[in-house]
This record gives C-alpha cells, structure tokens and sequence, in this order.
RNA sequence: GCUCCCAUCGUCUAGUGGUCCAGGACACCGGCCUCUCACGUCGGUAACAGGGGUUCGAACCCCCUUGGGAGCGCCA
C-alpha cells in the first residue's frame, strides 16, 4: 500500500496552459501552442488551463479576448480551469513582490528612464550587451519624491541550465542576465514576474511556448528558485513563418483563427496541418482528433520554424471533408448554405436532403464554402446563364431540351441509372454517340452554369417536375 | 554589438553511424479515368547550406563558416 502512495507523488498530474495576451486576434502561431499544450494534456489525463494575460492595459481588449475564447471553442480546444485573468490576481502578485523585498531576493530601483537610457547607449558603445548594472542594489535609503521600480536580485555567477523538452539542454551564464524589473513604478507587476507566479501557483508541470520565450526562461527559473518553488518543465515551439519564409503578418491571411471558419475551413483540418506543421508521425499525414491525442509527443517536435502552406491546408481539408459521414456533412454545411443565401427553411421546401447534395458534391470540394456555392442551384433555381455559357451551350439547343424533357417525361421511375439510360440514348441520337455533347447543355440549362455533379445524379435529386421545369424555362433561353 | 536558438526536395517532413546514388505528403509536370469540374490512379522533376575533422564508414557525432530567427524595455 505504501508504494502506491510514492506512484502517486512522483507522477504527478500533468498541467498544462495556454496564456495568450488579449491584445489582437487569436494567429496559426498561437493556436498550435495552444493545441499542443492540448495535446500534451490530454493524452496523459491532465488538465489544460486558459489564462488571459491581460496586464497590459493599453493593448488588452474585451473583443480580443472574446474572440480568444470564441476561437479556442470553435476549434475544440476545451479547458478545464479557467480561463484566469492576470488583472484578478493582482494582490497575489503584490503579496509575492512584498515577500521577496522583505527576503531580499528584490529590491527597488530609484533609476530614471532617462539615466538607463545614458547606461545603455554607453554600453552599447563599448560593445556590450545593454544591461542594467545594479547599482541600486546596496542603496537603503529611499530617494525622495521618486516612486521606485522593484527589481529581481538575479545571481551573478554560475549558470542557469534550462533543460528543454524540445531543444535539449541550454545553458546560460549567469552574469548575462541582469536584474530585471519586475514591478513598475506604479506598483503593477511586469510579465516574467507574472507568469511565473501563475504558472507556480496553477502548478503547471510543463510550460510549451513560443521559443521566443526560451531566452526568458532562465530569468524565469532563476525567479521560481528565489521564491522556493521547484520550476516545471519547459517546451519552446519554433515559430511559424509565412509561405515567403518570412515573419508571418497579416499579408499572409494570417488573421484571427476565425476567418479559416469563415472561409469553410474544417476545425479538424486546421488541426491536422498545424499539428503537422513541426511534428510528424511517420507517414501519416492524416490524423482524427483521437489519432492525433495518441500519437502526439511533445518531444518530438521541430527545432525549426516552419513555413505556412495554404496549398496544404487546402488539401487536408478536403480530405477530412471526405471523411466525414453524410448527415454530418449537411449539418456543417447548413450555416454556409445560409450565408450563400440559401435559409434553412428553404431546404426543407425544396424537399432536397442536404446530406444527398453534400454527398454529390463532397469529391468537389476544397472547402464547405464552396461546397455551399455548388450546392446553391439545388435550391435557388438559377438565373438565365450570362455570357459565355449560354451562347455556347444554349444557343440553338431547344429541340435537345424538349428532347430531354419527352425522355425523362416517359420515365417509369427516377432513379439515376434510368437518368443516364436517358441520357445515353441521347446522345447517341444527337450527340454522335458522345455524352458530352448533350450532357453539357442540360447541365447548364439545369444548374445555370457548366460546372455542377454528374447530370443523372444531379437530375436525380432535382426530382423529375423540377427538372422538367427548368428545361422548360431554358427553352427560352436558347435564341 | 552581445547572448541564445535553428539549418534534408519550392513547402511540410522521414531519417538518430552502414539496409539512403535519401522515403512520404502538398504543389508542379505528364499518362490513365471521364458528361463538366473535381476525386481517384499511375509515373516524373526536385534536397542532406559550405568547409574541416572523428570513423573502416557520416544526412546522422564534433568544430568553424555562411545564412535565418529570437532576446537584450517600467511590452507581453
């Protein structure tokens, strides 16, 4: 019985966060910290936490954070605790910053900007890292009419070893790192201060960010030792680039998360190429949700950065759109069909199931987007074509539509393959034998323009008064 | 400038000293399939940044160079 109790202490449960600062849109960058911290939670039973680091009060907005939140759900990035705002937590920091000045592992800093910025531009001079000198460690005696800043009392030999789960063991000399500020002169914390106070009092066990922290890091431990807490593990994740190679800004679409849901994207697929992007798993390129928990390894990801590919993305998602069961399909797709013009109740009246049309057009498309765009003529009867499509596949074919329409009149049932038995008489009879002779010009008659399903699957579902109604109609526009 | 990180096809990557004249995927190019557009399918072009070591042997280990990135704030 006793040595269950040691499995227990030594394994502890793993916690893991996401913490992003609520000052723009939710990125690609983030989101794939996040699904990794996920990720990492998930497959060992643990708990993801949100936090909301919103200490900057000039940047935060309520509507970055709402659209935080509202990205991480669509995304299915779910958290157990939280979301924690950092602005709630201010008198912990505050009783945390009291305990090390009285310690002594802080101290205030009566320095002017203005007086730093001379040091600064000093050492830079000489060559040297800017970096603050301590020179107001020893000093005891407040200035006068001067509101201090505090600052870390970070040691000044020896090193600092960051044993990173991604990049391996990274060493730092002590005496690069200078006494940080950790609480301005109006008494609000700064962010590495912050961040570990959260991380140590959430008792995180492995921190994954940006490797843009990773210089961050030692300061971090250094500060987590100071306060007698035993620092967790940390993941540094390379960056992701745009298609360019370069940073990823906003010329690369590289918008708020949930433009990628305007734009039909899968949440799933999003996922997948994300969780790809740095990490592999032999030569799976296609991963469920649950594929992806089970088989990810936060150790096993990237050193690099790597670079965006929309091409990619694309094609991942047309793979999870073929994965996806019919009915499943229709119902993702419904808000896209309404965004096209197409209301729900209109479907109903039609007496077109969505799943059919979503199973017609699923090879076809890339996104649901353009699935709903296909899928349109289904249930908006088109408009005379413009241009191009009529004049050269309308023009002069009435007597083809009535023949179509005495054909498919004369049909004992309405079944595809009677549709296509149809069609294949007549193109023989008018067509020289080829398909597309005839198929064409009904399809555009029918859908309005050249490119639609497979015609019998296509007329199928149209139902036979529908089809014949619209032939009909297009008779007219064939002069 | 200083410190830290990184480096396989255009892109995402497999590869952890021999089985690699380097495998898969996207994209691209060609063939097949075909009523349109696609899907699918078959095939093709295409990479170990450079230089030194270590070793019988290096894409894999070490060093240097080059190139990219990050940090050096009373931003996060």
């Amino acid at each position: 019985m006793g040595t269950r109790k040691i499995e227990e202490t030594k394994e502890m449960t793993v916690r893991t966060r996401f913490a992003p600062s609520p000052t723009g849109y939710l990125h690609i960058g983030g989101v794939r910290t996040a699904l990794y911290s996920w990720l990492h939670a998930r497959q060992h039973g643990g708990v993801f936490i949100l936090r909301i680091e919103d200490t900057d009060l000039e940047r935060s907005t309520a509507e970055a954070t709402a659209a935080i939140l509202e990205g991480m759900q669509w995304l299915g990035l779910d958290w157990d605790e939280g979301p924690f705002y950092q602005m709630q937590r201010m008198d912990r920091y505050r009783e945390v910053l009291a305990g090390m000045l009285e310690a002594g592992t802080a101290y205030h800093c009566y320095c002017s900007r203005e007086e730093l910025e001379v040091m600064r531009e000093e050492q830079r001079a000489r060559g040297d890292k800017p970096r603050y000198d301590g020179r107001c460690r020893h000093r005891h005696e407040p200035v006068p009419g001067i509101s201090p800043v505090i600052r870390f009392r970070s040691p000044d030999a020896g090193e600092t070893v960051v044993e990173d789960l991604i990049h391996g063991t990274v060493r730092f000399q002590n005496r690069e790192l200078d006494d940080l500020v950790i609480a301005r002169s109006d008494g609000t914390p700064t962010y590495n201060f912050c961040v570990v106070v959260d991380d140590w009092d959430m008792g995180i066990t492995q921190v994954i960010r940006g490797d843009d922290h990773l210089n961050n890091t030692p300061r971090q431990i250094q500060i987590l030792r100071a306060l007698g807490a035993v620092p967790p593990q940390y993941a540094h994740v390379p960056m992701i680039l745009g298609p360019d190679r370069q940073k990823l800004s906003k010329r690369h679409g590289a918008v708020s998360v949930l433009e990628y849901r305007e734009d039909g994207y899968l949440p799933e697929a999003l996922l997948n190429f994300l969780v790809r992007l740095g990490w592999a798993y032999g030569d799976q390129e296609v991963f469920t949700r649950e594929e992806m928990v089970a088989a990810f390894r936060i150790g096993d990801v990237h050193k690099a950065a790597s670079a965006f590919n929309p091409e990619k993305l694309l094609w991942l998602n047309a793979q999870h759109i073929q994965r996806l069961d019919d009915s499943v399909l229709a119902i993702r797709l419904q808000p896209y069909l309404e965004a096209a013009g197409v209301p729900e109740e209109r479907i109903a009246a039609a007496g077109i199931p969505l799943p059919a049309v979503a199973a017609v057009l699923r090879d076809r498309a890339k996104t649901l987007s353009d699935m709903a765009a296909g899928a349109r003529f289904f249930y908006d009867a088109p408009e005379s074509p413009q241009g191009k499509d009529r004049e050269k596949f309308l023009s002069g074919q009435e007597p083809l539509l009535r023949m179509a329409m005495a054909g498919l009149a004369a049909l004992s049932g309405w079944e595809a393959p009677a549709i296509h038995a149809v069609l294949q008489q007549l193109a023989e009879t008018h067509g020289g034998g080829k398909l597309g002779k005839i198929a064409q010009p009904l399809r555009v008659a029918v859908a309005g323009c050249a490119v639609s399903p497979p015609l019998d699957a296509t007329l199928a579902l149209l139902g036979r008064e529908e089809t014949l109604a619209r032939l009909d109609r297009a008779a007219g526009w064939t002069t």
